[in-house]
DNA sequence: CCTGTTAATTTTTTT
DNA sequence: AATTAACAGG
């Protein structure tokens, strides 16, 4: 983190050129500086004095510029107090990024500035005053995973049946019910006699019980408790109102009810409040995001000034011209055009191809076209792969393997909601709060331990009626005879936790190392190992390297976490210290803010500099830009998706992400489609989307086919073979037309044989954990004296073959090692006991 | 009460 | 296609 600060910073620090100028010029400088090389309307909306704004900013229009420069006016030449001013992002990147940049413009006085996201932000606020609202400061947060798991719990007990009511269902009408501020009793009223409704309010009701019971709030109470707070809380609610002088909301068009009413709460009182953002790019409305913010930000404050920012300083003629041409056909929208002054460049290149796979390999060799040409020192860390559904990266990666080209893939399931990552991360919150029932549920049985779903249900059953929490029961297990059988399984979970817990308390431990003894100790590891020769995939290396991943996650985290500490210490009045209030160096007070962190902070972080070519969603590439874009699966029903076709303002949103996704190319940009495509488990033909059929012909080159129009599919697809129509039209850049696509087919069952194997996984150069970028696993001990001394054996001194010594099985011949991080897993053939998995550092071994 | 097998269901996008 | 739920056997 600390090394991406300093990048940012040296960037924009050189194009401003903050030393030595200012020093010449003295005042006026400071707002010259600031004010330097932006045009009319940019440097309007800095200027801005008091008031609501609205910046309606286009697609690549230099928002972030004026947003950080706005801030460092206010306080360099309006001097205004920094710790009045709170700036709201979406998500905790686009924070961190816009603090560096502002942090590079007015220095260090820029730390006792809010500025978080909503969630970050209104978290410092609801802690502060948890007791009023009914909970205690400690409330734990929930995600959407958790949030399933509670939702099946109440079907349990109202014994509702999840066929009819899938879970996915009531649980996202209960997120939308609180995102549009529906409590409980409101939701019950207004259900009246419609049948689902009526169900999905008792559920709801329960859900909210559960959670209070639990004193945890999911993601969307923090929206929704916060307003409560603030609406009941005269005093809670003028205190912020004056705090926040100055109130700036990026990315307003996502904005939902609930973070709308907690933006004119809050600026009730200075009316300064600036609200940035673009209608043509929400994309957010299955989450509850309200275009209508946006659009009625006019209505809602009388007297706002609007200024709209249409000049792009990003993309190629060509590309914005064809953005203009999709988006224009919305018509929920304000109207603006956007323009450049930058050349038409390239034509956008359109493909269509065959199949899915002769798509990615179309891209993959472009891809390494594009390298061979670039100039660029990292040419492959400009290019990016965009798609619709996480789903699509599946058929590139074997492509881009092939060619060598590296990569990695964003989004999907996130670090911190693997599987594994999650059991360890249920132990850790367990043996903090030992009330905790979630985690609880989560791990009594895991990894197996003979302890069933009757048992857990007595358990429940009992805790219900003593009030004790289920680990207390477990601890006590032996005085209910219903719990005989399952007793000692019980009690010896039970001291499990308990143990872990002393030594936490003690603080005799890092949090590396009580991560790692809950790893090894609690035979998590071991089950994956074991599960290893069962599976016909074999995941397990992935998993144990998650699992090794986590322990330097938690040896960074440690070492930043200190440092803040010490921060905060020196400068108290920095806004981070209202979070670290009653935080110290203690294990204890480490690991609360660890869990905190892994709920809240799940973003993947992305070094700029890394030479890779990035995959990801549409959704998670709104906000950066790349020389060069791949925009994959350009199909009717793929994209925009089949379950948008129905509604015209879900096509609308559809057609503000394909805005969005052209906007992300500076220079370059590809649309490909396939005729036909294996995808939800079958093989299904395609037109193309409708989105490409809205781009003007003139900024278009096809290849492998043209976009037929509706009439004229039929027939194209009926003559299958690619060769005639859109070879003739084709310009292949730089040099004759290579058969593209149709040709090399045989490769699409070659890789078949490619994979499979444990080097198969390895070699791809782009998952998460894998890559070399992370920090190296080796040195997660550290300072505090370590509690238990290291066993194992080193595996880099061993081979195949070699004869070893365990404390319990005795003697026995290493069959087979596979390296995962730093450490290998054996198989170990012993004399007596048979064949066993081990890991080779962790198992009580010696060599032999 | 666990385990391994079969059947069924699922597929946006994410703070 | 792949993950997850139900089911039967030990």
């Amino acid at each position: 983190m600390d090394l991406f600060d300093q990048l940012i910073m040296n960037e924009s620090g050189s194009d401003t050129g903050s030393g030595e100028f200012a020093a010449k010029e003295e005042k006026s400088s400071v707002s010259e500086r600031l004010l330097d090389g932006l045009n009319r309307q940019q440097s309007q909306a800095v200027q801005h004095q008091d008031g609501p704004l609205l910046i309606l900013a286009g697609a690549g229009s230099g928002k972030t510029r004026v947003i950080t420069h706005r801030i460092a006016w206010l306080v360099q030449v309006k001097h205004v107090r920094p710790s009045s001013i709170l700036a709201i992002t979406f998500t905790n990147k686009a924070a961190a990024e816009m603090k560096s940049r502002i942090e590079a413009l007015v220095g260090h006085v820029s730390s006792s500035m809010w500025i978080g996201t909503f969630h970050s932000m209104l978290l410092r606020i609801l802690r502060r005053y948890a007791e009023r609202l009914g909970y205690t400061s400690h409330f734990t947060i929930l995600d959407s995973d958790d949030q399933q798991r509670i939702v099946k719990q109440c079907y349990k007990e109202l014994s509702i049946d999840d066929k009819k009511f899938p879970v996915r269902m009531v649980h996202s009408r209960i997120s939308t019910a609180k995102n549009a501020l529906t409590g409980v009793e409101q939701f019950a009223r207004e259900a009246g006699s419609d049948f689902v409704q009526e169900k999905v309010a008792q559920v709801y009701k329960l859900y909210q019980q559960i959670l209070k019971q639990n004193n945890s709030m999911d993601f969307d109470d923090i929206l929704f408790e916060a307003v409560r707070l603030l609406e009941n809380n005269e005093d809670v609610l003028a205190d912020y109102q004056n705090r926040f002088n100055y109130i700036l909301v990026d990315e307003y068009q996502d904005t939902n009810h609930a973070q709308y009413k907690l933006v004119h709460l809050l600026s009730a009182v200075h009316k300064n409040l600036c609200v940035v953002g673009d209608d043509d790019q929400s994309i957010y409305s299955f989450r509850g995001a309200n275009i209508q913010n946006i659009l009625d930000f006019e209505k809602d404050f009388k007297n706002c000034t609007v200024i709209k920012l249409e000049q792009n300083y990003r993309s190629t003629n060509n590309v914005l011209q064809a953005a203009n041409a999709v988006i224009k056909n919305n018509r929920g929208r304000k109207s603006k055009q956007l323009r450049t002054e930058l050349p038409d460049g390239d034509l956008i290149t359109f493909y269509r191809s065959g199949d899915h796979s002769e798509e990615a390999r179309f891209v993959a060799r472009e891809i390494v076209r594009c390298a061979e040409k670039s100039t660029h020192e990292q040419p492959y860390g400009q290019i990016a792969i965009l798609y619709r559904l996480n789903a699509l990266s599946r058929n590139l990666e074997s492509a881009l393997r092939e060619q060598g080209i590296p990569y990695r893939i964003f989004g999907g399931t996130r670090f911190y909601d693997r599987k594994e990552i999650r059991d360890v991360l249920a132990y850790l919150r367990l043996i903090l709060i030992p009330e905790d029932r979630l985690s609880f549920a989560r791990i009594i049985n895991t990894p197996r331990r003979g302890i069933g779903d009757a048992t857990v249900a007595a358990v429940d059953a009992i805790s219900a009626q003593t009030g004790m929490a289920p680990l207390e029961v477990c601890a006590k297990s032996d005085r209910y005879p219903e719990l005989a059988r399952a007793s000692g399984r019980l009690l010896l979970f039970s001291e499990m936790i308990a143990d872990f817990r002393k030594k936490m308390l003690a603080d005799s431990l890092t949090l590396a190392e009580l991560i790692e003894a809950v790893e090894n100790d609690t035979g998590l590891i071991q089950e994956i190992i074991d599960q290893q020769e069962k599976s016909s995939v074999s995941d397990s290396v992935d998993r144990i390297e998650n699992l090794k991943e986590l322990l330097s996650d938690a040896v960074e985290f440690n070492s930043s976490y200190i440092e803040q500490l010490k921060n905060v210490r020196e400068n108290p009045d920095i806004a981070a210290a209202e979070d670290l209030e009653n935080a110290d160096e203690t294990l204890p007070s480490v690991l609360t803010s660890y869990l905190e962190r892994a709920t809240l902070y799940a973003e993947m972080d992305d070094d700029k500099d890394q030479d890779y070519v990035r995959l990801m969603t549409i959704h998670s590439a709104k906000g950066l830009e790349f020389d060069t874009v791949f925009l994959i699966g350009a199909e009717e029903g793929l994209f925009p998706g089949y379950r948008s076709l129905e509604s015209e303002a879900a096509i609308e949103e559809e057609r503000r992400l394909a805005y969005v996704a052209i906007t992300r190319a500076r220079q370059k940009l590809y649309i490909s489609t396939a005729r036909s495509r294996l995808i939800f488990g079958q093989t299904q033909a395609f037109r193309v989307s409708q989105f490409v059929m809205e781009i003007p012909a003139e900024y278009l080159e096809e290849i492998g086919g043209s976009r037929e129009s509706r009439a004229a599919s039929h027939e194209a697809y009926a003559n299958h073979s690619n060769q005639p129509a859109g070879r003739a039209r084709v310009q292949f850049p730089g040099g004759p037309a290579p058969a593209a696509g149709g040709r090399s087919s045989t490769n699409g069952f070659g890789n078949y044989t490619g994979s499979g194997s444990a080097t198969g996984n390895n070699s791809g150069s782009g998952r998460f954990g894998q890559s070399g970028q992370m920090s190296p696993v080796a040195s997660y001990t550290n300072s505090k004296p370590t509690a238990d001394k290291k066993q194992g054996i080193d595996p880099s001194t061993l081979k195949r073959g070699d004869k070893v010594k365990h404390q319990k099985f005795g003697v026995g011949r290493i069959e087979q090692i596979t390296p995962v991080a730093n450490d290998a897993i054996l198989v170990i053939e012993f004399e007596k006991q048979g064949i066993k998995r081990l890991m080779a550092k962790m198992a009580p071994l010696t060599k032999v």
